[in-house]
DNA sequence: CTCTAATCGAGACGGTACGTCGCGTCTTACG
DNA sequence: CGTAAGACGCGACGTACCGTCTCGATTAGAG
């Protein structure tokens, strides 16, 4: 008699239970909402489920806690980002990418504010380092820095910056700011000390 | 009827009440002590107490919560840190206050390894910003970056070059860190772009 | 986002829901137990919950604090004893009815010793006083005393008398007390001044 | 070492120590005064020493609790009480002893009115009991009452009735209170069954 | 189109930590 | 060197939120 958390799991053959992607989306949409109003850590599950309207229980019938669903949800979006503009860890095409990922940003940034801002920032990092490492697992050490080293210096470096623009009353112009983040993270990574 | 909030105030003349004194700084260090075995959100204010042997009520007395408490203690050991190797934002003199940093930190590794890890991590980054700030207020714009970027990129390099370097089972010599330290920070910014 | 106060409220067609009665019986009950060992200011309520078996938290989910569970457990208490006793305060059938309240709380020795006892005392007279003013509301006036003041003494001279009988080592039998309570409360009712 | 409580002793051969005998009044009057206010259990030591301009240890120099400083109170005005209508309990000049005692609480309405408001009254009970078995310990048994319960009854009423007239908006005369505290308390006791 | 099993809503509950309040003790700095 | 100021330990309070648990009532989707 474990846990019966339905995961999407094809409920007698067919594709997932509507009710089950209702409730999960309208959580994940609701937090997201949340946040662009106040920090992750002062948002309750409570007022969660209250704008996702859906019950108390249901909420950990799909997410083991709070934290859970801010994972699922920075999964997602930092998946959809490095879709947007993978390339940008292999430095191939340097500012290219760069454009690409600040172009991105630009057309989400009520979302990307408020995953930069409060106790999500941390979380963000910490998935983006996760992808990053898959991504320049085979390439390697064409620097002179340690590929973990490098990888969180990149992140860390991006992540202060985008959030420094979004933060910006007026925000700079994405190619302005791709500029920046091809000098800070593209060059220094293919540089040979 | 206000709270009495004994601030160590000189009260006529002399030094503050001993007791305070000894207070405060029970807490300060029960603090840091417990930041090494466990992240600083599942520390709760009982434990502190307890490990500074002081009453539950006395710590409301000195400090509003926890997270004051964390301020506190941040603010002394980043000021420490930075009377320790003031002029890096300066870049008077490069390498040597990069050096001079790494080795501050050396000698003090479990204690920043305890400031750089889970909830505490993002006070630290804040309060450094923000004397980082006071620091470069007069000499500005020889980059091509505004001031506060500069800075937030600066110290968000230093902080996760800081916390890598920290993390690693067999540490690299402070000097080694020191040389990417000014590769990263000081020579991206005195860079003419 | 109001507190929810779960007042038995026929949820979903039922009759109340059996936790809520459970919760509620067995805090009262539990204070009731309690009063017998201590005075009321004297219990807590950690001791109320853990005889109680029930959590901390729900018991303020169902009273608002220690005074409100003990308001309503006098209400109830009182209740039995005006229903098992009515026609006192019309001095109707005068002996009888001081017979049937002091046989009714001979039967109740311990119950009724506690709740004349230390910080609960007050609350029953009030309780009382104001269930008689609603019994003699109509009736009125064949007293040269007004009538607040009427009830006031007889419902001081009652709970004084049953106090003082309860308290004594070797009780005397209820058809004696009943004899005083109505010399004493019936017959200077009754007087035409 | 035991506590030192400066009760009134001759300290150097005088008689009581003058700021020993201001600190205890102003506690007292303070007490006093804050009563008129809010009732008992709702006042702080902290309140009472603000008011009586006194030092918070002071206190306890004095009174070992706030209940201690009360039950001096009551004990010096109970005392006053008595003296001004003492052979009320005698039942020797009776309509005179009760206007005496009407009297002497009429000049003293704020006063009273306090002292039978909220957590006071129980100790004023307690303690005009107390007196009043002292005086009735010699005249005993006159009627078929034991001692001890009509000495309970007739406080009770005197208590009542005083705390009735107090607190109506249109104060009767002290004299109407008289009569029906006669009628109520001494011609009961004097009356042979 | 119906049946059956999974999901859902509602909300009471136990538990942990918080921050506050007041009491009564005890240290400390100062006159 | 005593004494007033006030820091301190203690214990209870009431709050907030979490994650668990029942219990019916729906509702999707397989046959």
């Amino acid at each position: 008699m474990e846990r019966t958390i339905p995961k999407i799991k094809k409920s007698r053959g067919g594709l997932g239970d509507l009710r089950v992607r209702r409730s999960q989306d309208g959580l994940r949409s609701a937090l997201l909402d949340l946040l662009n109003v106040r920090a992750f850590e002062d948002i309750t599950v409570r007022e969660i489920v209250d704008h996702a309207d859906v019950g108390y229980t249901t909420f950990f019938r799909h997410f083991s806690s709070k934290e859970a669903l801010l994972d699922a949800v920075i999964m997602v979006e930092i998946q959809r980002l490095t879709d947007a503009s993978l390339p940008i860890y292999e430095a191939a095409d340097g500012p290219g990418s760069c454009l690409a990922l600040c172009d991105y940003v630009n057309d989400h940034r009520a979302l990307w504010a408020a995953l930069l801002t409060g106790g999500a920032a941390p979380k963000v990092r910490e998935e983006m380092l996760r992808q990053s490492r898959n991504v320049t697992s085979t390439r390697a050490a064409n620097t002179h820095l340690p590929m973990d080293l490098g990888n969180a210096l990149a992140v860390a470096v991006i992540l202060e910056l985008l959030s420094w623009w979004l933060r910006q009353p007026l925000p700079w112009p994405a190619d302005r700011v791709a500029e920046i983040m091809y000098d800070r993270v593209i060059k220094p990574a293919i540089a040979i000390s």
